[in-house]
DNA sequence: AAATATTTTTAGACTAATCTAAAAATATTT
DNA sequence: AAATATTTTTAGATTAGTCTAAAAATATTT
């Protein structure tokens, strides 16, 4: 099926509300995602559920079909893939390739993806540490916990970020903190909900939010 | 300035059938470039007169401005590096990536064809053998002579082609013509105007068309 | 230089995606 | 369950790019 990007964008909106946030995707929080207006949504939504992308029911939240959840992984796959490019091969600074990466992805042609793919070594996870659907929309998985909901003492490594907003990127670029370290939870400060935690050998304290969108490996 | 993918397909039509191809501007000559219609043409054309990318009066073939040509040179330089990128990393075949590579040139990014320049080692030519600009916007240039217009018993390689159509390249393909392959012209055949050469060491007829978009670097 | 042909421009309409503002439906509070 | 608040949908407008058909300008032929 031929999709303009902004069809494409919205299936991948709602896959994330859905699939990844486990909320409902109710006209608003779509608009909300995509920074555009209640009434641009439905819209959009009668026109994919004309194209059976999606399940549809006026003032019901959408659902994704399985024609829907197909071409928004592909898009994942896409996006994902051009993220590790960017980063592995020229060189980007990991906070710097999300809105590049939202450009490359919906560059059409049947056989691009599976050869970059391919190019990369068939990598599983992307820098953000997020994992890449495989080209049958196999999602690879690992032990993970939010790093706000670790226990006392608990250890792992981080392994993926839950939000892509640069300020975010870089201010975990600021406190020296990457895929790949070493964590160790100390405790929570019940004061403000801010946490305690050993990240490279430095203890350090972060905020609520700032936990709340962090991924830990558990070892 | 911010352009759209459109503005900049113009553009890059205007450079080409200028600069390019040595003819002028005109509507229509425009239109059939872009497989457009002439009033949209004239719509378009009046909005780039408006940025300052074009020179424009009615009913006169249009002129890129100082402007316009850096756009043009700098869209130039992304398709060609992008196809570059597919036929040396991605293994693609060069007749197939020319449509790919017309999305990926209006990718936005400050730094991107930069990175990606150096990430493929500065290349001077592309796959195509077409000079790719530089980051100052310079094309290198080399001693070229269309097969066509060669001298009996004129030696040189293939160097670039004048024509991106995709059955064009295929038909290269099926008389296993290369960029790099060595050529002796023969004769022109008065009947027909198609000319005999041994590429490659062996012997074969060229029709004129064919022969007309094969470009020869002079040894 | 008048007649004809070609090219270019204008006028008005269409599509995709968006928006604002109002109306309708659903959800929550009292 | 009535009143209020929130959410969603509709109606109508807007913008970028396109198109057809007609009008205007330029170019060519006789």
């Amino acid at each position: 099926m031929n999709l303009s990007s902004t069809e494409q964008d919205y299936l991948k909106a709602i896959f994330a509300i859905t699939t990844i946030e486990s909320r409902s995707a109710n006209t608003n929080a779509i608009a909300e995602h995509l920074k555009t207006k209640a009434s641009s949504v439905t819209d959009m939504i009668k026109k994919l559920a004309v194209k059976k992308l999606v399940k549809y029911e006026k003032y019901k939240p959408v659902h994704l079909s399985a024609a829907g959840i197909k071409t928004a992984t592909s898009l994942i796959r896409s996006h994902r893939l051009w993220e590790t490019f960017l980063v592995d091969r020229l060189k980007y600074d990991w906070s710097q390739v999300h809105t590049i990466a939202e450009q490359l992805e919906h560059v059409k042609d049947s056989e691009l993806i599976d050869k970059l793919d391919d190019y990369l070594g068939n990598p599983s996870f992307d820098p953000h540490g997020d994992p890449i659907p495989t080209r049958n929309g196999a999602f690879p998985v690992r032990e993970e916990i939010t790093l706000i909901n670790m226990k006392e003492g608990q250890c792992g490594t981080i392994a993926s970020v839950l939000q892509d907003d640069e300020s975010f990127l870089e201010a975990l670029n600021d406190l020296d903190i990457c895929i790949g370290n070493d964590v160790e939870f100390l405790k929570q400060i019940s004061f403000d909900q801010s946490i305690k935690v050993i990240i490279n050998n430095e203890t350090i304290i972060l905020s609520e939010t700032m936990a709340s969108n962090i991924s830990v490996q558990k070892i």
